[in-house]
DNA sequence: CGACAACTTGACCATTATCAAGCAAGGTGG
DNA sequence: CCACCTTGCTTGATAATGGTCAAGTTGTCG
């Protein structure tokens, strides 16, 4: 306990931004913001799954990324969003206006280094799944998908790391993989056959095979 | 000229940060930082062109970025770098130490505004990679990756918009756009074909017909 | 129980990857 | 100055991963 708030020098930087900002709730499938509509608010997940996606003219999708409790989403540099924003199931977030938020970040060090942390995390997470994109295999992504998911899960809400709820459609799973639908559901059997994974309901997965699946990882 | 600088509340963000760091030259090929190395400094291209990557065990690599003079790169939240970088050519960047960009930062909100700027542009090049590698076809790939690279070499030094000089290698394109050194090729050719590029040499293209590019754009 | 949405599975196909030559440009040493 | 080698690029033939199209199945909600 000695120097506990070591790793955290801006502590749980999604609460300094949440605190000011307005609850909000969404509900299934519906919008938070769209894609070019005047970026007025940036976000913060307290419950429940949002997805973050770019559409292209002919209906091609891609996510971004799945926000989880304590996730910030809606950065912009510009005044308007580029890409739109989801909520996957029931959720609440804290909305907080651009405004206040850069007004308070100049004379507050600790708000301007929460946006910092929020802001990196979304990067890093971009650049990770720029490798997913451009060089994994359909049964790598798959598995670090799970992995992943499995492990912010534990961390946002202290679910088990061996039991993953997955939230998300398919097609959502499909998205923000890179891949088709089907591909996504041939994958989840062909894993769950050779055992590394089971399926007790098509919206849970049991990771049987931990090792396994972080050899997929890379 | 009115209110001129209204764009530009940070006026040149790569400027403000270069002129806290020394230039340092790097030659071809050679590393400027390795994955997994201590993150002590953020780096500003002055000149020449540099490749952000990460690599996975089996040697497949994922180009997140090639920098052109102006952008930034070396950003960490951590202490160590989670990806390497490289000079594509001989290139000047200015290095500046971590510890004394954040303390000042700290107390000049002028520099502190830069840093986001600069930050920011590097998020939203990434998730526009995403759509691009999770997404669309070998052409719509090339396409976009010529036409964001002209923008970007007039941008930064006033290159022609229909000129474009490619200082990178094939594989190195390749392993940005997440496909084959032969695909690439022949993507080329193609375009080629279809009188939407000529190559007169290979590190040189000429955009023929930009509203086809832009068309593959999306 | 019926209707609808979400998921799975199968058969076939296409885009891109792989493997293998061949070619062009640039540099070096005789 | 030219033969030789190296490196980077292109092209061709073939293979494979993942996509497409089309049925089925499961599960949920009225």
């Amino acid at each position: 306990m000695a120097k506990g708030a070591s790793t955290d020098e801006c502590a749980r930087p999604s609460l300094v931004v949440a605190a000011l900002g307005a609850p909000v709730t969404f509900s299934r499938n519906s919008e938070i913001f769209g894609d070019d509509e005047l970026a007025e608010h940036v976000y913060v997940v307290l419950s429940g799954v949002v997805r973050v996606c770019k559409l292209m003219g002919d209906g091609r999708r891609q996510i971004e990324a799945f926000c989880l409790p304590g996730d910030a989403f809606g950065w912009e540099t510009g005044d308007r969003y580029r890409f739109s924003a989801e909520a996957v199931n029931e959720c609440r977030v804290a909305r907080v206006k651009r405004s206040v938020l850069f007004a308070r970040a100049g004379s507050n060090p600790e708000l301007a280094c929460a946006l910092w942390a929020l802001s990196f995390a979304e990067l890093q997470r971009a650049q990770d799944h720029l490798l997913l994109l451009g060089r994994k295999t359909a049964q790598e992504r798959v598995g670090t998908f799970l992995l992943d998911l499995a492990r912010r899960s534990a961390a946002a809400t202290g679910a088990s790391l061996t039991e993953v709820q997955l939230p998300m459609s398919r097609q959502d799973i499909a998205d923000f993989l890179g891949l088709t639908i089907e591909t996504v559901s041939r994958t989840l059997t062909c894993l769950e056959e050779q055992a590394t994974i089971s399926l007790p309901s098509s919206r849970r997965v049991l990771l049987r095979d931990r090792s396994a699946l972080r050899r997929l990882d890379s």
